[in-house]
DNA sequence: TTAATTTATTACCATAGGTTAACTTTCACA
DNA sequence: TGTGAAAGTTAACCTATGGTAATAAATTAA
């Protein structure tokens, strides 16, 4: 919870009227490994910021094949933004790569509290800002780079990441196989 | 200009006052078939408003070869968000594919019309959110489908831009290679 | 600690899509 | 309206990456 707060003390200032709003609408919720948040399947329309530990956003199509869409880790939101924003039910999945604290807000609560707190939707609207860029240049490693250059880019990027996310899955991120994969850094480790 | 306020008012009440403030912010301008409205290599910092017709933003690798991030019609905002929210020089350009007229806004001048106007900030937010669902989308079509895949969900998702868009620009938005698209399209239209 | 399960690696073969290059069609504009 | 340039197609060949399967390593659970 306080975690939350001091995210957005960092960049606006909260009084205390709005942060006893904050807490009336946030609930804290503690993840095992493995555990899943969101399932394909669910309409929930939430967002979701994680105080401590790792998750990961996913799409399965039809033979059984993970597709990632995001990683989370601390002081970052995951959600659904396709569900969150159509009616059709969900077809991603969140789930807990290690123990973590999230916090969920109801997209529905989210809105409320917009128009309660206009500075929050400035800062909204620039963190979205960023992630546009942030995905546009995550399309552009995709149509350009090989999958050795999506590789290297993505432990350059996301050192912090590679530790903790099992192989499988940043291949999953980077849209190979793990067998390619593991032939990469075969390569890249072999002196 | 007109139609830029329109397109706003469908969606939010606009005072006269604000309209005149916007008439000021905006700069329009025509454009010919070809011409670049922003080149890699600037520093510009602007959101373009596609008033009729078609523009495209793409980057250019070392190797000459382009990689289409975004295409807009009447309606659509383009604009280089990866230089927008950085002080990096732009790697991306924005060409007009044919005749067209758009509005330009600085973002340093967009940015104080959000002071003064909050509701087009909340506004923006909404559009803002569609534009990461339709992002992620696009991010996991490219992930989990194959060339002809895309190529189907491209033209039933972009039915309007397949006409006036030469292949191979498709081609490089899909992420293949113009021979490939042929090669997809004899096989799709040999009936 | 061991057994069971999950993840990672390796090797071998298959193939979608890239490359090169020649040819054809379409388009812009002189 | 003809000509040169741009775009599109086709074919032959090539390569990066996928698929399958077997094995090894690591992790989890008992």
């Amino acid at each position: 919870m306080n975690e939350l707060l001091d995210y957005f003390k960092k960049n606006i200032s909260i009084s205390l009227e709005i942060e006893d709003k904050l807490k009336e609408i946030i609930v804290e919720k503690n993840l095992v490994k493995g555990e899943l948040i969101l399932t394909n399947d669910s309409l929930k329309k939430e967002h979701i910021f994680v105080v401590s530990g790792c998750l990961r956003s996913f799409y399965e199509t039809e033979n059984a094949k993970e597709h990632t869409i995001q990683f989370a880790i601390k002081n970052w939101w995951i959600s659904d933004y396709m569900t969150l924003y159509t009616d059709h039910k969900s077809v991603v999945s969140i789930e807990s790569l290690t123990h973590s604290k999230v916090l969920i807000i109801s997209n529905y609560k989210l809105e409320q509290f917009y128009k309660e707190f206009p500075d929050f939707e400035v800062f909204q609207r620039k963190n979205f800002e960023k992630r546009i860029a942030a995905l546009q240049r995550r399309i552009l490693n995709l149509l350009a780079l090989s999958a050795t250059e999506k590789y290297n880019q993505f432990i350059e990027n996301y050192a912090e990441f590679e530790k903790i996310i099992p192989n499988y899955q940043i291949a999953s991120f980077l849209g190979i196989t793990p067998q390619s994969l593991s032939r990469i850094r075969k390569e890249k480790f072999k002196n």
